[in-house]
DNA sequence: GTGGTCTAGACCACC
DNA sequence: GTGGTCTAGACCACC
């Protein structure tokens, strides 16, 4: 994995972890690769990757018991909670990018009617 | 100036350019850093900034006049076609984002009415 | 080859190519030799040659992938687009230089059905 | 002046003056400029314009008067004669590529006859 | 001063 | 093997 080298890699893998459990790739309850193996995974230091997975603890994202391994939260409102989080960071970076382009208002509100409609299609799918 | 190290510097020296423009840092018309400066402005060889110019000048975003320099296009339609250009990238980057969290259409569409709610604000400021 | 230093070496291999594409030297849809090759056969730097490429493929005259080489159009009418310019350039040479010659009308005419005469005759070869 | 350096220098000054006389740069009869200003004037070695000097003089297309200076010949026939000489071999040439060009009789019939219209639309001017 | 071209040589991606 | 990009540095034309 890519990491931008001006923030702190804890914290992009502590995101990373929480974007594939939102997309499904971990179900909730399920066990986490190890330690070790999500390191090597990713490319980084096991010692990284033990503060990634301490923190995303603290945040109750996932548990850890000792001897048997690291496991996703149980409750599907905290992984809920995270796709909305998610969401509205993209949805501020995105509100950015408009308005550093100066993109007025009317011009937005027509291109947001067509990504609603392309979102509405897709949902029809 | 930091560059996406897995695309092509040139390709993305353009969109820098055309950003600026879009933001309003280059007028309409208005004469452009020569080579060097821009090339030392983003650190990195003339050579570069030459293909990226030349490139721009190629999509008819800027013009050359061999022995004083290089200027922003005339055609304020130009820049405005790119500033929607530059918009429609960011809001497909951003609904891919939304697929890929499994953002339902439900909740996209609550969004996208905040996201038009905050850019209706910003244009009465 | 030997190159007019006096016009760019990138444009007259584009031009050698062309003639040579014309000539039948190469057939539609043919691979042409590699950026390497066609360089040192030609006695230029690699890095000309393949700006030469680039020059042809965004005229639609060859069409490179990536890993696999460069390939002469598959469009026998775009060879032929070729051949008529190529020939109206020959042309407009002449022309010129019949009117640096202030050779008149009169003369023209008769030499004009001369060369006629004589590429009717090679015609019938 | 730029000569081609696979042919002897002495044959292409001498062409030179040739379509100087032609062109009418020269009136026949006028006092041609002297060997040593050609030769600067053309950029080569003085023994080498005097040898061309020479040489037209054998051919008749000027005389030289011992101290006074060489002069382009009387007879405007000689003139005549060399403009010619020139279109003819400039038709040659153009034949030539059309002939590589492989382009056919029936092309080059309807591209001659253009040229002629081009031409007799010059003649009227 | 300005941009345009060319070379030499490196490194990379794709095959 | 293939082409694509980038750097460094030279030299040139036009102003």
């Amino acid at each position: 994995m890519e990491f931008d080298p001006t923030r702190p890699i804890y914290l992009q893998i502590m995101e990373e972890v929480k974007k594939r459990a939102v997309r499904g790739d971990y179900s909730v309850g399920e066990q986490l690769p190890s330690v070790r193996d999500m390191a090597s995974q990713m490319g980084v230091n096991p010692n990284t990757m033990s503060r990634a997975y301490q923190e995303l603890e603290r945040e109750g994202f996932l548990h850890t018991r000792r001897g048997e391994g690291s496991f996703l939260t149980h409750e599907t409102e905290r992984v809920e909670q995270e796709r909305t989080a998610l969401a509205q960071a993209a949805c501020t970076a995105f509100i950015a990018q408009l308005r550093d382009l100066a993109f007025d208002a009317a011009r937005t509100s027509r291109l947001l009617r067509q990504v609603e409609e392309e979102v509405n299609e897709d949902g029809d799918r």
